[in-house]
DNA sequence: AGTGACATCCGTCCCGGGGATGATTGCCCG
DNA sequence: CGGGCAATCATCCCCGGGACGGATGTCACT
């Protein structure tokens, strides 16, 4: 069964171009083409396609807001693709928000747009090398600076390290203490040896050191009350 | 001017599955090859190649660890590229702290090893379909757990999000109100009026909700002092 | 056995942070 | 023009947070 491809980008010619080089594949139907992103939406309620190659620059509605209202109405699994010129980390962030599976720029070669249909299409994701690489390299220098402040955490003895979990999770010195089961007073000494050791002033601070230094990553708590 | 790489892997058959392929393109020569991860330092000092092939599973050191030592002394320019069996995201987190360009799983078609290769040598980077897709949705994710958070963040007003700002920095009031050239007791005001406002108990609670609001990502501050 | 070093625990003291309330100014908008 | 809101500052109160001292237990080393 072949794979039934949209083609959106508010160029003709490009619009062509990749209907073209897409059509000439053996497994992949070009099924639908729009130039806006209304057009888009339209287009995918119609014709319910597997996968959606879609442009950001276009009239009417942007190719990522298309995304959004596309994949959050969508009864059916399609997986959009965009394809762009531009490549500035806002439109990237973006597009992977938005739910886009992939991400390529324009001047990858053909069949390489070929593969990335097929990716996408098989459940997977993929993004050009050079985006991937600025990902990679901010991840990494991320990653890095954990690592330097988290040499810091060394210096702290587990029961301490448990308190500053605590800490970094919002919780007051009496909450800690039932938590752990230690009187309050032994919290204060835990707390005020932590910011000895790290060289902090308060516990403000040392919720800001627990997310730095990567103890506490940014999505793992729950703020729900 | 070939690419020139080093195959590490620890099963001899599998290096020279690689090897094979690799070596029968016209722009890749294998110039070395290693079954542990200290052998591939020795190699890669002595051969200096562009592109090094590295499996994770190994004896002596694992081609993590290699990966580290490798990039942290060489003083040419090369890119590591990681193929292993398994993917657990342990892994990968470590790969790309230690500076791999690629992760590509053994189940890829061969050409797909052939093309990851001549990406990471070209100064790209490259992911399994899969790797990726699970990359961005973690991205995904944590980018729409933020939006969530931010949506309370609205009801802030501009004054007030500076101080939130200020308060995620670690400041108190003191240096808030000299930061803002404001006066105290206004930054008390403030910082009364944002507790109230995101249902939450002291500062220490408002800096988590920075961050996990995503209006301070972490790796934005420095800790110097 | 002695003696540090350290982790864990607790009590006491004091100041800053946080709650409540009120007031003033300036701005935008119907 | 009058009402709503943001931003500013002041005053009072008080409780939690942070500094400090001290206690116990447990190692390791001699």
């Amino acid at each position: 069964m072949s794979i039934r491809v949209a083609v959106v980008d508010d160029q003709a010619l490009v619009r062509g171009g990749f209907a073209m080089v897409l059509g000439h594949q053996a497994d992949i139907d070009v099924v639908a083409e729009a130039g806006t992103g209304l057009e888009a939406i339209d287009v995918a309620r119609e014709h319910r396609p597997d996968v959606i190659v879609m442009d950001i620059r276009m009239p009417d509605m942007d190719g990522l807001e298309a995304t959004n209202r596309i994949l959050a109405e969508a009864d059916w699994p399609v997986r959009i693709l965009i394809v762009t010129t531009f490549d500035p980390d806002e439109y990237i962030y973006k597009a992977l928000r938005a739910g886009a599976s992939g991400f390529v720029l324009k001047d990858t070669p053909p069949e390489d747009l070929v593969t990335a249909v097929r990716v996408v299409a098989d459940g997977g994701a993929l993004l050009s090398p050079s985006i991937t690489r600025r990902l990679i390299g901010r991840f990494a220098e991320h990653l890095a600076a954990e690592s330097k402040l988290s040499s810091r955490l060394d210096r702290l003895t587990d029961r301490e390290k448990e308190v500053l979990t605590a800490i970094a999770r919002g919780l007051n010195n009496q909450e800690i203490s039932e938590s752990l089961f230690i009187g309050a007073a032994t919290v204060k000494t835990h707390v005020s040896n932590i910011l000895s050791k790290l060289g902090i002033r308060d516990r403000a601070q040392a919720v800001v050191f627990a997310y730095e230094s990567g103890l506490i990553a940014a999505g793992e708590r729950d703020l729900r009350q």
